[in-house]
DNA sequence: ATTATCTATAGATCTATAGATAATGC
DNA sequence: ATTATCTATAGATCTATAGATAATGC
C-alpha cells in the first residue's frame, strides 16, 4: 500500500504543515494536495489523521549548532531566532506549545516534543554532565522569545533595536547556562 | 433578543471556555450547555462564533498585584505561576499564544491580547513612565515559564524544588525589570 | 496478478438559520 | 403583542472507507 516514497512524501508535507499551523488547522486534503496525491491515498499510507501527525512530529531548530559560534549559545540562539524572524522563516520555538495544546492525543505529544527539546538544548550545551534543569530552563526562555516575537508581534526591529536585544535577552538566556544549576 | 444577562451568561462561559481550550477546540455547543442555553440562543444573542469570540476575550492573569507585596514583582510573577500550577488552577500566560494562533482572525486576537497583556505588565512595573520594551521583555520571560511549566510540564518540583526555580527565574525576570532599558 | 492510486460517498460534526412555542409586559 | 428561547434542519466540512481503475512486475 503506497510505495516507501509516497509515505515519505506524505510524512514531510504533513511536518511542514503541521508545524506551521498545527493539528487542527491542517486537513488531510491540505497535506494531500501538498504531496501531490489523493487524500485517500495519504489515509491509505497513514492509516488515520492522528497516526499521520505521530509520524510527522515537527522538527526541532535546525541542528545548525555549528553555525554563530564564536558567541556564546545563549546570544547565538535568540540571534537565530532574530534571524529567523527577518528572513520570514518558520520559527519551531513559536510552535511548540500550540502543537502540544492541538494535539490528538496531547499527553503523547507532550511527552515526545518536550523530550525532543529538551535533549536538544542539552545537545547544544554540551557539558560533560548537561544539567537538565538548566536545559529546562533555557527551554523556556527561548520558547518565551519565539512565541513573544513570532506569535504576539512583540520587540519588532521598530521597538527595540535587533542588537539591543540580543545583547539584553541573549544575556539573559546566557546567564541560565553559566547558572551554577546542577542536577 | 436576549436579556442582557442571557448575553452576560454566555460570553462568561465563553471566556472560560476559550480561555482553557482555544477556540476551535470550543463549540457553541459547548458554551450553551455551560451557560445553560442551546446552541440557537448562543447565536442569536452573539450573532457568530467569531464574535462571541471576541467579545470573550479570556482574562489578563488577576489583577491581584497587590498579594505577594514584600517579594519584587519579578519573583511574585513566577511565584504566583508556581502556585497555579500547585493547586491545579488555570494559567493564562500558558494560553496566550494558542489563542492567537487559533483565533479566526489572528491578526485582530494578536492587537488585542498583545496589547492587553503589555499594558497590563506595564502596570505591574508602575514606573512612572515604564518602558514598553521591559515590558514586552517581560511577557516573553513569563509567557515562557508559563508555556513551559504547564504546557510542556517542564520543571515539575520533582525536577527543580519550587523554591529554587522562584529564585533563579525570579532572578531573570527581576533582572529585566532592574535592566537599565528606556525607550 | 499485485500494487498503487483515485473517485465517490458514508457518517459524523459543526455553525447558522427558519420557524414554532413559551414566557412576559401592557 | 412582544420578547426570549427552543426544536428541527440545511449546508458545509472533515475523516475514513469501499470499490473502481491504472500502473507495474512476473
Amino acid at each position: 500500500m503506497g510505495r516507501p516514497d509516497t509515505r515519505k512524501a506524505v510524512i514531510e508535507a504533513a511536518r511542514r504543515l503541521f508545524g506551521e499551523r498545527g493539528y487542527t488547522a491542517v486537513t488531510v486534503k491540505d497535506v494531500a494536495a501538498l504531496a501531490g496525491y489523493s487524500p485517500a491515498m495519504v489515509m491509505k499510507v497513514m492509516g488515520s489523521k492522528a497516526k499521520l501527525f505521530e509520524a510527522a512530529a515537527p522538527d526541532v531548530p535546525r541542528s545548525d549548532m555549528l553555525d554563530g559560534m564564536g558567541e556564546p549559545l545563549g546570544f547565538a540562539l535568540v540571534r537565530r531566532i532574530l534571524r529567523r524572524r527577518r528572513n520570514g522563516e518558520a520559527e519551531p520555538w513559536s510552535m511548540v506549545a500550540m502543537l502540544v495544546q492541538d494535539a490528538p492525543n496531547q499527553a503523547t505529544a507532550q511527552a515526545e516534543l518536550r523530550e525532543r527539546y529538551v535533549q536538544w538544548m542539552a545537545g547544544q550545551i554540551g557539558d560533560d554532565s548537561p544539567s537538565l534543569q538548566k536545559s529546562q530552563l533555557l527551554v523556556c526562555a527561548v520558547m518565551g522569545l519565539g512565541a513573544g516575537t513570532r506569535v504576539l508581534g512583540l520587540l519588532e526591529p521598530e521597538e527595540m533595536a535587533e542588537e539591543a536585544l540580543i545583547q539584553q535577552y541573549g544575556a539573559i538566556v546566557q546567564s541560565i547556562i553559566d547558572g551554577p544549576l546542577s542536577d
